[in-house]
DNA sequence: CATGCATAAAGTGCATGCAATTTTTATGGG
DNA sequence: CCCATAAAAATTGCATGCACTTTATGCATG
């Protein structure tokens, strides 16, 4: 009873709790594209002043997941259709790099660990929809954790994170079973297969997971009045 | 005299300025990784309370600039050789995208600032290092930019200061007269030639910049005490 | 003369308060 | 009923102050 590990009395760090938070926020859905995150609200909700709320969204807005203008309430990004498409390519980019990193090389405990992510996602199929787009997210994270390459992680969780928020401003229809299988697959394929397969393979999976949500669906749902009324209009 | 476009009496934002003078700062190599940079001496050296000194700090610690350890003073981010190498990586991917985008389409006037940046290079190449080095950054930021990508044009400069900073923690010697050289190459090939060609140019150059410093220097110049000492110890 | 410990200095972590700006609500006229 | 306008409320921008932690200094001791 005595070696307890000294917690410094204030978790990890305040500030990167309340960007944690956030983000699971915004990638589960719970927080939309356009809502609003004003300070005070933030600072009450997580117990803490103003200060540190202001600095999460500083944190978040660098991250492109919050939009922040002078003088004005901070706001979840609505990202364009443009933005969509420039984040999936950086995001094929990024994941090919991982792919090629890992493949061949995954060790058994790693296949374990993701083959349980995947599980995870297959038991929320039917669960809230936030849930389902988390753990995908999840999956895809922990892939490039697996490359032990942290720079390599930190912009990979990134784009994961935008490209959520993407899919969250024009898709609604999030079928999670299509990510299932597409998952399993591609742990195989990086686990034996050659680089180029798997690569192959995961540029398969992110364009079908773009087309799923920014083609298929009727394009911009977007809150735009302009566009909105643009039939109307005449 | 009149309509004058009003400035809000304070200029845009001053956390964007002390950023935006502290990312110079270290592309110039005015500031090395490790050095110090206390909440009070940049209040004070800007003018503005630690408050906003602190936000800033936060800001180019989530750009990978900055080192941010809690109760710690923040000093300028020490690449390791591995970040180094994973960064030039995920380098090469951004800007292959940036010359895919514009190969064959630049247009006369965006030719012309291209080759106004590499002139000044050139005039600079006997001048402070500094200097050159960040007009060499400024041509691939310029690049980036000419695609009306603000997407892509935000994680390649992030990259390319990251890079860098990556470059002045191994390399001494920068070699200004292969960038302007190669740089006209490259503008040449965007303009004309195909994309395939232009990409190839543009692989090459950054694997000439990278090798020129982080393979041809002895390794890692690392300022480690042990490291520095070993040959001395016994 | 090197080493360990107590004390002082420097620096960060964070809440609070006030001025300035924006957003909302209320009000009056057409 | 709708629009413009003015007052009120909400919200951000930022400096300051205090508690706490780390780092530096000094002093005694073996």
């Amino acid at each position: 009873m005595a070696s307890e590990k000294r917690q410094p009395r204030s978790e990890v760090d305040r500030v990167q709790g309340i960007c944690h938070a956030l983000r699971k926020a915004i990638i589960e859905r719970a927080l939309l594209p356009g809502d609003r995150l004003p300070e005070d609200a933030l600072g009450e909700r997580f117990g803490v002043s103003r200060t540190i709320a202001r600095h999460a969204l500083g944190q978040l807005a660098a991250e492109g997941l919050v939009d922040l203008r002078r003088n004005r309430i901070a706001v979840v990004v609505t990202p364009s259709f443009e933005d969509a498409r420039d984040i999936f390519d950086i995001r094929v980019d990024l994941e090919r790099q991982v792919v090629r990193h890992l493949a061949g090389k995954l060790t058994d405990a790693q296949v374990k660990q993701l083959k349980a992510i995947v599980e995870a996602e297959h038991e929320a199929r039917h669960g809230a929809e936030g849930t389902s787009i988390r753990l995908a997210t999840e999956f895809h994270v922990r892939l490039a954790e697996m490359t032990g390459k942290p720079i390599l992680v930190r912009y990979v969780t990134e784009i994961c994170y935008r490209a959520g928020l993407s899919l969250s401003a024009f898709a609604r229809p999030h079928s999670s079973d299509c990510a299932v299988s597409e998952h399993l697959e591609l742990i195989d394929a990086i686990q034996q297969g050659p680089a180029e397969r798997a690569c192959a393979l995961m540029d398969q999976h992110l364009e079908a997971v773009a087309s799923r949500a920014l083609l298929q669906s009727s394009g911009a749902r977007s809150r735009d009045l302009m566009n909105i009324l643009a039939p109307y209009a005449d």
